[in-house]
DNA sequence: CTAATTAAGGTTATAATATAACATTACGTA
DNA sequence: TACGTAATGTTATATTATAACCTTAATTAG
């Protein structure tokens, strides 16, 4: 074990052993909150797609979610999970990620960063990490073109550390 | 006119002054010979398509090449041009623009680097930039987490120089 | 040089992802 | 309570991508 007192400040989560029950209910309660001071509608099927993201494992595509929808009673034709998916992207509670099209919750929701993803080709588990220790690279090639970023897709797939070390056994 | 002699060493070509067809020929021919090399086959439809995305201006998305490669009395059933493209990105000589479901000609096609791009949300052109510069960072963050890179998608929505200069006029 | 093998192309069908458009209901507020 | 706005319901369809199977062309082994 190690002796760092809390790994949720460290990055790729995801990759690592953390209780993700209480993971998933602190960052639930974190978007009441966030709403609720925003003025923002978390509404029945917005916070059951988050809840979906928040407690998969792996992202979760929007014909995954409408099925689970829909299993749950919900209306579930396509503009559902759609109109959810972009209430929670635009807010910042949740990322898409092109490489896949899918979605995952995000574990940063006050932080407005930019962030990045290590895509695990082996278990499918995304690690987001913060682009703050990244954008620096990026923004500097933008100014020197003279590019003025709105938005940043960073994504890497390959292998995460778990996977790898099952692989050479 | 700028003092350099030349522009294509320098990043963002697709933002800047340059002679398009010039490049475009050139970028072709250095495509027949890596083939040669490689014992690649560029046939018909695979040149074609090529050629299609080097006389572009911005990217193409796989339908625009089927309508384009139908226009010109090749058969346009959707496998053609996925078959093509999949044939270009997988050696090199173009690539996919995840962001935007397009395609773009590679500008540096000996290089197996990682491409950076600079999508411009006014123009539509894209400025494919290299990764080499970039890289490091991302490595760093990924070497930090044990992850290994197999291939990363760098995408950057904003607005280039010309057009925030028209924009703000 | 021909047969065998492999690579590429042709074709049909369909899967997977995403949005347009418009009607209805619920919410917040004057 | 009535008004305007935000959210949801619903139908239809657009867009992007691939599976599967067959035919033709090129390469290579004998």
């Amino acid at each position: 074990m190690s002796s760092r007192k809390a790994d949720s400040d460290w990055p790729a989560q995801a990759f690592r052993q953390h209780d993700h029950d209480e993971c998933a209910r602190s960052l639930m309660s974190a978007a009441h909150d966030l709403c609720a001071e925003r003025g923002l509608r978390l509404t029945p099927v917005r916070e059951k797609v988050l809840e979906l993201l928040l407690t998969s494992h792996a992202p979760l595509g929007a014909y995954a979610i409408l099925s689970e929808l829909a299993a749950l009673g919900f209306r579930a034709q396509p503009p559902v999970a759609y109109r959810a998916l972009d209430f929670l992207v635009e807010n910042g509670f949740a990322h898409r990620i092109e490489k896949i099209n899918a979605f995952v919750a995000c574990n940063q929701p006050r932080d407005g960063h930019s962030p990045v993803f290590m895509i695990c080709n082996d278990c499918q588990q995304v690690a987001e990490t913060s682009a703050r220790t990244q954008s620096t690279t990026l923004d500097r090639t933008a100014r020197k073109i003279g590019f003025d970023i709105q938005h940043a897709v960073v994504e890497a797939q390959g292998l995460c550390a778990q996977c790898r070390e099952r692989g050479s056994q």
